[in-house]
DNA sequence: ATTCTTGCAAAGCCTTTGCAACTGC
DNA sequence: GCAGTTGCAAAGGCTTTGCAAGAAT
């Protein structure tokens, strides 16, 4: 299976106890089953477009990489990751092309702590954050109600929605122990 | 009433209604009534901290300033704003002192769009916005539950919550019409 | 051939910071 | 008087953009 159509595990309902982990911990949620790949997804928007446009051997590059994997990513990281893997990019192209596969659907943007960080939204399940203001990981959690609250608040005011980006800045528990230790510490 | 004591109508239950409006025609949530004005808590803060601050004549100005109007604000424009008010702040001051104003409780601090936006958290209700990408107007609205879902997918992964931020980006109803009335235009 | 994309470097924006002068407490 | 604060200007970090060369359709 290529990296680009690694996302066709069904959807389950159910906890974090049967789900995957990322190499930093955080829990990975099941997939969504997607009939095209990101490739081919990404492929469509672009030729629909009212001016067509291209398809690169840096875009296919950037979402095949993206999509190999599941980590939330900024743009620095995404450059030196793929360098790393032997894929250049220019900064340029790589914010031009992240900024198109938000468009197409892909991805997800959020903002937090002054950078931009993104994640899939294509074949990945909705869900929000919890974010630790200390070591800065995104732990994935799923509100069953959200899209109705969200879909009454906007007809409230005659508001459409077009995306939400919920996010619970705190500390998780790994720097909350981190942190008692040093207290334990310091008294010493 | 100076303005910074423009703090303490009770909180009302209801719709938007019988709300007060902003210059900029965004709903006002009614205000909740609390004991210290905005000036008294800062002090408060600044004093309790484990190596006390000082309350300087600019700071004074600022909480002041920001408590005598109720619209979301960005560092640039207050600064601009008070300017006019014949109020001077440095760059500097003025975000050396929001931060303390958000860490002393009394602001709320949002990211979106690549700018950091201020709003009044003492004295006000918990809310959340949906925010328009058009024009950027932050329409207010509660979730009646949001508290109690921020705490159970808080305690299932052991996360300690201190602040949330949930925005819906998408058009304002404005913004829909006037796009709209564009499209028309554009066919002629 | 035309039109879009790339890469580079420069510019843009917002925000933070070093430092000397200043000022609450 | 000591320790925290201010203002300036410079630096920082992230993102966007102008432009000439290159590539997709």
């Amino acid at each position: 299976m290529s990296p680009s159509t690694a996302i066709s595990t069904a959807l389950k309902a159910g906890t974090d106890s049967g789900n995957a982990h990322r190499s930093n911990g955080e829990v990975v949620l099941p997939t969504i089953s997607v009939s095209l790949s990101p490739e081919e997804k990404f492929r469509e928007y672009l030729v629909t477009r009212s001016r067509p446009q291209r398809f690169t051997d840096q875009q296919r590059d950037m979402v095949r990489f993206i999509f190999a994997q599941h980590e939330h990513f900024d743009a620095d990281t995404l450059i030196d990751d793929m360098k790393r893997a032997g894929l250049t990019v220019s900064r340029a192209t790589a914010y031009r092309t992240l900024t198109k596969l938000v468009d197409a659907g892909l991805l997800r943007r959020h903002e937090t702590g002054g950078r931009t960080r993104y994640e899939h939204d294509y074949g990945y399940p909705h869900h929000d954050h919890l974010h630790c203001q200390a070591c800065g990981i995104m732990i994935e959690f799923q509100v069953s109600g959200i899209d109705s609250i969200i879909r009454e608040a906007a007809s409230q005011h005659g508001f459409q929605a077009a995306s939400h980006s919920f996010i619970v800045q705190g500390t998780c528990s790994a720097c909350r122990q981190r942190r008692v230790a040093q207290r334990r510490l310091d008294r010493i």
